[in-house]
RNA sequence: GGCCCUAUGGUCAAGUGGUUAAGACAUCGCCCUUUCACGGCGGUAACCCGAGUUCGAACCUCGGUAGGGUCACCA
């Protein structure tokens, strides 16, 4: 490996759903990687034993390759720098500790947590007092030796003010007065999270450190752990939050902030990490509509907004609805496919018919099934729906108009798109009606609903002749039911 | 509370000292039309506040305000 490949990392923990941040960061990394030519690491944080799920690294899995985020090393995949499982790597920060302790950036402590817990101000802010920074080497080892429980914490250098240079935020600057000596290696001799975390970005040869804004302000402090190592700092990129709403982060608990769900909505992998792509990211040339190719030619570190932005659905349904018309009809009759069959049932209809219906009025697939229910559900209706002033049809002319149609369609064999239109057109200039009026009248009456994905024709000609006249049939008596009570 | 960060329409956002302050989503209206949708056209709508610097500030500086983050032997 070569001094100067860049070299990722996406380090999800398995506690759960993946979430749409946290997918959102990882691609971010991914893009960087790419559009550098360099290397995407993908490492699995799975220490935290409480709030592991089972099966979650699975859906780690899947997820990634969903989203087309592929990785060049990671826990099947070695590239020569694994584990690349946290909990497999237990073994390796004790070591690391003590070496450090041993250069001088950090020194064992024997407080326990009751004098801890005494530091307190009486408003949930703890600061350590550094009780045992100093204490002389032969009582540490007489300690040590006595076997007394202890943990080893940062020596936080005094008087300097540590810096760095963020990609996105600029310069990022913190006085180490500030900084408090916190513990790397806890009393059951595994390193806190952040400590774990600068090893393996040091030993995988992280160079890019690419992360949410949390971690923004306390970079500085692990800063110095790898001054202390004598190790090369990496770059950070520090990403903005993404937001439920003005105040509130996008979490887990919110229900349909993980990918997942939304694959289960009905949408495209390529639209919803299009999307959460353009959260906090612009490209130079303001392109919304991108393949993951155009993202990774595009990225770039400029164009990543400061400030948080919110989770907006809607949009997301727009762009989900413009990867679907864009899509050749037969590629769109696959994916779509299933949802046709959950509305058509063991009817025999012509799917394909109904999916060039459906594909320029959905925005996610999961609409399909209600757009489609008028296959299905033929009862009684609301009679009001055959008025429409602006056609001027009332219910009066709708019997006529339906009547007219009926009796046309029954004597017509060739049920084609064409034919059927032409016979009701005709039909309707004998009676003197308009055409929009018939067709206007015999879509209700082939429906009994207000709003259907398509008109009288299409309408007719996806029910086929025989439900066809048996619905207008049916309508028609409803019509002349109701006449006669007038 | 200390420290760090942020602030352009309802939302995503362009903008880096001189602009009629883009574009997209949403919303509203019109056209197309046999309902819906697609498509086309148009409208409403924004620089958090206050001081500076400057001939000139959305943009630079400072101060407020608001919001977020962080201050664990959690990750």
């Amino acid at each position: 490996m070569t001094d100067n490949t860049v070299r990722t990392r996406f380090a999800p923990s398995p506690t759960g759903f993946m979430h749409i941040g946290n997918l959102r960061t990882g691609l971010y990394a991914y893009l960087f990687a790419r559009k550098n030519g360099g290397r995407f690491i993908l490492r699995i944080e799975d220490t935290d034993q409480e709030r592991k799920v089972e099966g979650a690294v699975d859906m780690i899995y899947r997820t990634l390759a969903a989203a087309g985020i592929d990785y060049d090393e990671g826990p099947d995949k070695d590239g020569g720098y694994g584990p690349y499982v946290q909990t497999q790597r237990m073994g390796i920060y004790k070591q690391y500790a003590e070496e450090l302790v041993e250069r001088g950036g950090a020194y064992y402590c024997f407080c326990d947590k009751e004098r801890l817990a005494s530091l307190g101000d009486g408003t949930g802010v703890h600061t350590y007092d550094r009780h045992c920074r100093n204490l002389p080497k032969e009582e540490v080892q007489r300690r040590l030796a006595a076997g007394e429980s202890y943990v080893i914490r940062q020596k936080v250098p005094d008087g300097v003010v540590s810096e760095y240079e963020d990609m996105v935020f600029g310069k990022i600057s913190v006085d180490s007065a500030d900084i408090e000596d916190g513990v790397l290696l806890k009393s059951d001799g595994l390193p806190t999270y952040n400590f774990a975390n600068v090893v393996d970005d040091h030993l995988m040869g992280i160079t890019h450190v690419i992360r949410g804004t949390e971690y923004l302000s306390s970079t500085p402090k692990y800063n110095l752990i790898y001054d202390a190592f004598g190790w090369q700092r990496p770059k950070y990129m520090h990403l903005p939050p993404i937001m439920k709403d003005a105040t509130r982060k996008l979490s887990k608990r919110f229900g349909d902030a993980n990918f997942e769900d939304f694959i289960a909505k009905g949408y495209l992998p390529e639209a919803i990490v299009n999307y959460i792509a353009l959260l906090g990211w612009c490209p130079k040339d303001n392109r919304e509509k991108m393949t993951m190719q155009e993202m990774i030619e595009a990225f770039d570190t400029d164009g990543i907004s400061h400030s948080s932005s919110i989770f907006d659905e809607a949009k997301m349904r727009w762009l989900n609805g413009e990867y679907l018309k864009a899509m050749s009809s037969e590629r769109f009759y696959d994916v779509a496919l299933p949802r046709i069959k959950q509305a058509v049932g063991e009817a025999d209809y012509d799917l394909k018919e109904l999916a060039s219906l459906m594909q320029t009025r959905v925005d996610v697939l999961g609409d399909i099934p209600e757009k489609l229910a008028f296959l299905n559900e033929f009862g009684d209706y609301d009679l009001a729906m055959y008025e429409h002033k602006k056609m001027k049809v009332d219910r009066e002319v709708a019997l006529r108009a339906v009547r007219v149609a009926t009796d046309a369609l029954e004597a017509l064999d060739d049920w084609t798109e064409d034919s059927v239109k032409q016979c009701v057109c005709l039909a309707a200039e004998n009676a003197g009606m308009k055409s929009g009026q018939v067709m206007f009248a015999m879509r209700v009456a082939l429906t009994g609903a207000p709003v259907t994905p398509g008109g009288a024709i299409e309408m007719a000609v996806v029910l086929k002749k025989s439900e066809s006249l048996r619905r207008m049939r049916r309508s028609l008596q409803m019509l002349e039911s109701a006449q006669q009570q007038v």
